[in-house]
This record gives structure tokens, sequence and C-alpha cells, in this order.
DNA sequence: TACATAGTGTTATATTATAACAATCTAAAT
DNA sequence: ATTTAGATTGTTATAATATAACACTATGTA
């Protein structure tokens, strides 16, 4: 299983993005980051998508699949870019990475029926969250 | 854990979609499916992608997040919606269900850190399939 | 019948993402 | 210092994915 270094020095744009997502509270999608960085001189798509596509191959941030959005891995122990498991509140969106060794384990040592491990998953669990459960 | 049944009867759009899919060796994507109907009178986006959310609700298709595509369920045992298990070649695209009691149950029962049970989830596994590996 | 619900057809538009190409930066190796 | 290779940038244009809004039609059920 390939260790993703943290350490990389960012680009210019790639550290503008990352700083914006990072300091947000909610996935961020990427027209929404395009908007907020205009400021900042990064007016096109393609810049974006660019630093996002390098920070989620080093393993800064993640993509929420199923909601085209982006957040930044908070995960210490998530030394891996490419086993990752999110919970997300249908009601309000929130999602939360999930750091659990067992499950990652569990995954890591999944076996398919022909026998193939399978070291690279995304996961994704939806469901109300604690807030939203009670209301 | 809701049950979906299988027996919706499906409306003129949704089963010339479905058989559409059904008949895919691989995923297909909307606007595939899109050009493939136009022949059969479904003439705009719209009405692929509503008969593709009814599909999807009832179970009789899945969503592959990663790969904005779509695939008939051929998991006998899997009358449940939301909870799937995909493996993807990254090379050849090959797409394959996974069907492992052990892995829903797993899955299923999986509690978070705050003792919260999500029974629904998608998980998408990558790596080279059996053929591709032998390359 | 009449009422509710779901599905349809249509046009327009929003949202997400990439192609192509020239220019620039950076690090390492002469 | 100069060269070279690779990654990154800036830019315009366009492709691919998905939904809004609205009028209309079918279907089941009270």
């Amino acid at each position: 299983m390939k260790i993703m270094h943290k350490e990389h020095i960012l680009t210019k744009n790639q550290q503008i993005i990352f700083d914006l997502i990072d300091k947000s509270p909610e996935p961020m999608k990427a027209y929404s980051i395009l908007f907020n960085v205009q400021k900042k001189g990064i007016k096109a798509p393609l810049q974006v998508y660019r630093a996002l596509d390098k920070l989620v191959e080093i393993g800064k941030i993640h993509k929420i699949e199923s909601r085209n959005a982006f957040i930044a891995c908070h995960n210490s122990s998530c030394q891996v870019a490419n086993a990752t498991a999110f919970s997300i509140c249908e009601i309000c969106e929130k999602v939360t990475e999930i750091s659990s060794v067992g499950l990652s384990k569990y995954l890591a040592n999944f076996k398919d029926k022909d026998g193939m491990k399978y070291s690279k998953y995304n996961l994704e669990f939806f469901g109300l969250c604690k807030k939203c459960t009670l209301k």
C-alpha cells in the first residue's frame, strides 16, 4: 500500500485552493471554489480542477463522489490517499471522514469471490447526523 | 432496513431504458443511453434522467458514482437498493457488483465513533481485474 | 366522475469537467 | 551560468453531466 507523504510543497494555486477547502466546514464544489478564489487571480475552471486533481492525488483533500465536492483530509492517521470512508447526512449534508482502524483493516483485507484484494476504495455511508436525528 | 420489492411495473420509458442497461456488459452513461434510445422516441436528457432516477430508487439499477454511469442490479440477493458495493478495474473499467454476505453484514452493522449506524452506503473498490492483472 | 399521484414531452439552462496550446517556472545536471 | 525535462500556469473554447419550469397525459382509486 502506497504511503502518501504529506510534506509536498504546494504551488501557489494549490495552496490557495487547499487553504480555502481546509477552512471550509463543509465540502466545497469546484465552481464555488472558483468563485471564492477569483479575487486571488484564479480565473478559470481549469486552474481550479488542476489544483484539485493534484491535491487529491497527494491526499491533502478527498472527493466526495456522490456530491461532486471536496473536503480537506483531517484524518491524521490517513496517510493513505486512496482508502477513504465518509458519513454523509442526507438532511444537512454534513460530511465527516471516518477514521476507524477496524473498518480500514477490514476493507483493505477484503477479498472478493475471486480472491482479489483491493487496497484502494471509497466508501460513503448515508444517514442522519446526530443533530438531524433529534429534529 | 427497507426491503425494495422488484415487482414494480415499469413504465414505457423506464422499461426501454432498463432493458438497454440490463443488456449492456458495462455501465452506461446517461447521454450514451439517450443516444441509444432516440430511435425509440426518447429524445431529451430529462426523459432519461427521470427514468434513471426511478430505476435507481426501486433498486433495478445502481449508479457508479465515481464514473457517473449506471448498471443493472444483477445481484439476486440484493433486495436492498441502498447497500451497494462494486469493484472497478482501473484499466479496462470493468465494473462488478460485489455480493458478499460478510461485507454487507459488516457494513450494515458498522458503527462510527458516535455509535451511529448507517444502513445505506455505497462502496467502490478500485484495482485491476484478473485479465488486466495478467497483462 | 373527480381527485390525487406519477409520468411525459418540451425548451431552456445550470452545473461539472476537459481539450488544446502556448508560455512560464523550477530543479537538477551539465 | 546554461540547458534540459517536467510540472505548472493562463487562456479560450467546448464537452459532458444534470436540473428547472411548465403544460399536458395517463393511471389508479374513492
